[in-house]
DNA sequence: CTACTCACATGATTTACTTCA
DNA sequence: TGTGAAGTAAATCATGTGAGT
């Protein structure tokens, strides 16, 4: 059935394995911090040393050139490591940046769809009504009044602050907080049509395409040294 | 103050893979 | 085209060290 003696032998033969181990990692000690600056510098300059330097770069700090390599290979592990973790904080802080934007913008964009519907209910009425109902508003325009409820404290200080333009073409939009107007063309023949500019929907996924990935690690701090580890 | 535990840093090893002569 | 040496990344181990209890 079960062999002590070959189970014995077996765990004495482990119990030297392990023996051996610690000793080989016995001789491990710290490099002194001479030694580390002078790994460091080479490494600030070149993340991978050239075999010559290596040699020359042992024989000063009284290292083996393996132990170098070694240094090394850790230091890159290492450095690759603490990178991931710098750029994953990157990201997280440009995704919450991007869905307090959204959520200001979809806010932003039901206050104005709410002003369109009511602007499209005074073209419904014939002229003279709609006179008096602007004369009813004491002259002021319709636009940037808000609606009741938390759906329009927007958490950031985006504050629709709009006037409305009747022109020969149709009806234009014109934001004063921006001195660039922000005009949309409106076909009044096409009344039934203008809600689908804004249809609930938010934007159309070419629009988020035009991000550039690549902004979002444009952190200055993010140097192009660790993309080499990539190649 | 001492002993203990735990997390972390660090040097070294192992393994699988790639490159190059 | 197959092959072995050399180098690397990734995973892991072993140990030292400092902080907290």
């Amino acid at each position: 059935m079960f062999d002590h003696s070959s189970a014995v032998v077996a765990a004495a033969e482990l119990d030297s394995l392990v023996t051996a181990r610690k000793k080989k990692n016995k001789n491990t000690r710290k490099f002194s911090d001479e030694q580390i600056r002078s790994l460091e510098v080479m490494f600030e300059s070149e993340s991978r040393i050239e075999p010559r330097k290596k040699t020359q770069l042992a024989r000063e700090l009284g290292l083996q050139p393996r132990q170098v390599a070694i240094w090394f290979q850790n230091k890159r592990a290492r450095w690759k490591s603490k990178q991931l973790e710098r750029d994953y904080s990157i990201l997280q802080t440009n995704y919450n940046s991007l869905a307090s934007m959204y959520e200001a913008l979809k806010k932003e964009k039901q206050t104005l769809v709410a002003q369109l519907q009511k602007l499209n209910d005074l073209m419904q009425r014939p002229p003279e009504e709609r006179q008096s109902y602007g004369q009813d508003l004491g002259g002021n325009s319709i636009l940037g009044e808000s609606d009741s409820g938390d759906a329009t404290k927007c958490e950031s200080d985006i504050k629709p602050s709009l006037s409305m333009e009747r022109s020969e073409h149709g009806l234009s939009v014109r934001s004063d907080g921006d001195t660039s107007t922000k005009a949309e063309y409106f076909g009044l023949e096409d009344e039934p049509n203008i809600l689908n500019m804004v249809d609930g929907t938010m934007a159309s996924s070419e629009d988020w395409g035009s991000l550039n990935s690549d902004d979002l690690f444009d952190q200055s701090n993010s140097s192009s040294h660790w993309w080499d580890f990539w190649s």
